[in-house]
DNA sequence: GATCTCTCTGCAAACCTTTGCACCGAAGTA
DNA sequence: TACTTCGGTGCAAAGGTTTGCAGAGAGATC
């Protein structure tokens, strides 16, 4: 039933070869000949079949998506980014999803690889050595994570930590208090380590409380904790626990901003909505699907594997690009932050708490940090 | 590079045909050669190239999962469960989004029809007809639409909008507008529908504002609209109108609940953070995502297409399945509605207006309204 | 007119796997 | 002993496509 070359060769009166180099190479048919292929082709319905062209030339012209929880808010704009831009290169997209899960990511590495072209990790909880090692298997791009030797894409949450720190301490807030994310999350790693530097550098006080599951639960549960901490001003390692923490303040009694100052990590849609409105380290998430898959492709490209000559899979000695990119994260000033103890009324930017000035971020701005090439 | 049946075959001294078997039909082949071969796949970590397999049995084990949006927080929850399904019984899922595009709809379709053995078809945006003639080229699964001679799996919506009048109204209220969905879709039709007939049992007056697009914007844009038509509460098509008609509401001074009382759809996460909380009537959208998976694995089981006999596509005369499911919606109470002008002291139910009971939906419990068979 | 070049097309192998069929040998039956 | 049965294995074709190679003409050059 399904209409495969053969049928179009049939009806076009030509050899299924000619049919085949009407689709993949246009330009070695004569051009009477494409115009009449491809009107047979429309007329019977005619699409290749993916699967056994993969076969063949090693390429599938699928990519792998592999996520941490598809039902965390930071995610699906980076899925919807990454989807639309491989589609429109023509590739199509698997989604996985692995429950925050190392031991579920791998397998899926493992699945997957016979039948993507290349895998993007987002977020993996995988050790390093693991992620290096699959590598091996299937070209991979890593989002959120930094890893030597493999293409990254990440987001400069180390530069929004400070920029948030700084705000904070604009406003006459010094004791301040850091809600870690997860164990073994670069992103919190880097988030921890910035704001302890400008904590350091602007003379605050710096309290971790931590490490967190990264949900509204985990930023819940720690109220009771923010509020024994003494602390005027919070940072929280995503937005998703700093809704948390809001509610959890809101339940004992403590007032946003004017008790305490929160700030969130990721500017989730979310976070305008909330009462008052997150002030949040808005990160390109958008921006980071779309790059991670370019790169993807790229190096895709740049790796020409037919079946004939090495087969699918990495090919040894091929030239590998292991760009890693950061793109910039901005501060978007809401209602969740206002003056704290410290605050010098002379100064403006304190006497504007409440409803600032919204500084969004530009999403299309990759700064490419290293972008070395090496053989493999 | 990659390892194949070859190696494997060559590595354990048996035929590649015995390999082959040793995985898709262990009874077939000998236990101690069996053992013999596993141990020489696991050593050399080979893995069945399913893109070889597609190509000999017709079916891919992939099944493609079709997205109006994915960044529209309905979705995520439904894509999660779907694919957790979906691997749960050795599948993997294509997500591509459409944009809300009908076009959009068709192609991918097209282009996903031969990689995949099924697609789900989420709220989508194409006239019955072009979706008939597409479940002729791939089986389908619809979700949120109905559909005569296909499976669908459905939300009560008009159960939940007619509670949700029936709640408003044992609060107090007659004046009441409904914030309609989109043009085309089915829920939005089935919602006006049950508000209109809720309405005129019970002695309301319902006051149609829209269509509107479904998002936070269109609630937001009609908050004027909804002041001006002198009503007292409102059920809006989603949770994402519902909320946007509250920051509308807030921004013009009008107070929730206290003088106009509001009721979404879906509850998504959000909803339960938003200052009041949206009291909504709740959709088991990870529930619509797994029942809809298993329909279409089971019409996958159901219809051997072998490529020896008949090949990939939709076997002509094969027994289709067009059961349709009915999940079932409830309505959870929470802060956006609060008593109404007719408030009877009397009642119970008015005075526990502002935090309620929460009743929340079983989302394990689909009620199959018309499951039968026929021949296609 | 012979030779060469060049464009277009056909042939057939290859990609990796499944599966109907045939074969072999051992065990069971008459 | 002769025959059947049956479990286990190998053989080879098939699935839809790509692609190196060769060949067939047509046109150009001498």
């Amino acid at each position: 039933m399904p209409v495969t070359i053969r049928d179009v060769a049939r009806a076009s009166g030509v050899h299924i070869s000619t049919v085949s180099r009407t689709f993949s190479a246009p330009h070695l048919v004569n051009p009477e000949t494409r115009v009449r292929v491809l009107a047979c082709a429309e007329d019977l319905g005619y699409r290749p079949n993916r699967a056994a062209r993969a076969l063949i030339t090693g390429r599938t012209h699928n990519i792998g998506l592999i996520i941490a929880d598809i039902a965390n808010p930071f995610f699906p704009p980076l899925i919807k980014a990454a989807e639309s831009q491989a589609r429109h290169r023509d590739y199509h997209v698997f989604v996985a999803d692995t429950n925050e899960d190392a031991a579920a990511e791998e397998e899926l590495v493992h699945a997957l690889a016979k039948q993507v072209d290349g895998v993007l990790l987002c977020s993996p909880r995988m050790s390093n050595s693991l992620i290096e090692q699959l590598s091996r298997e299937v070209p991979l791009v890593v989002v959120n994570r930094q890893l030597a030797g493999l293409p990254c894409v990440l987001m400069d949450v180390g530069q929004g930590a400070r920029t948030a720190i700084e705000h904070l301490v604009g406003l006459g807030h010094r004791e301040i208090a850091l809600l870690g994310g997860p164990r073994g999350s670069w992103t919190s790693r880097e988030i921890r380590r910035a704001a302890n530097a400008a904590a350091r550098t602007v003379g605050a006080d710096l309290t971790v409380i931590g490490p967190n599951p990264p949900t509204e639960t985990g930023g819940l549960a720690q109220a009771e904790q923010v509020r024994r901490a003494g602390v005027t001003a919070v940072l929280a390692y995503n937005d998703l626990m700093a809704i948390g923490l809001l509610e959890g303040l809101d339940a004992i009694g403590v007032r946003v901003p004017q008790e305490v100052s929160v700030v969130g990590v990721d500017d989730i849609s979310l976070s305008r909505l909330t009462r008052p409105k997150l002030t949040t380290v808005a990160t390109p998430t958008a921006a980071a699907g779309r790059t991670a898959v370019d790169m993807l492709l790229q190096q895709d490209t740049d790796a020409p594997r037919t079946a004939r000559g090495g087969g699918a899979g990495v090919a040894v000695g091929v030239r590998r690009t292991t760009a890693q990119v950061m793109l910039q994260t901005e501060l978007v000033i809401r209602d969740s932050t206002g003056p704290g103890p410290y605050a010098d009324p002379e100064r403006p930017e304190a006497a504007a708490a409440g409803p600032g000035p919204h500084r969004r971020a530009d999403p299309g701005n990759p700064i490419v940090a290293a972008g070395d090439v090496v053989a493999s």
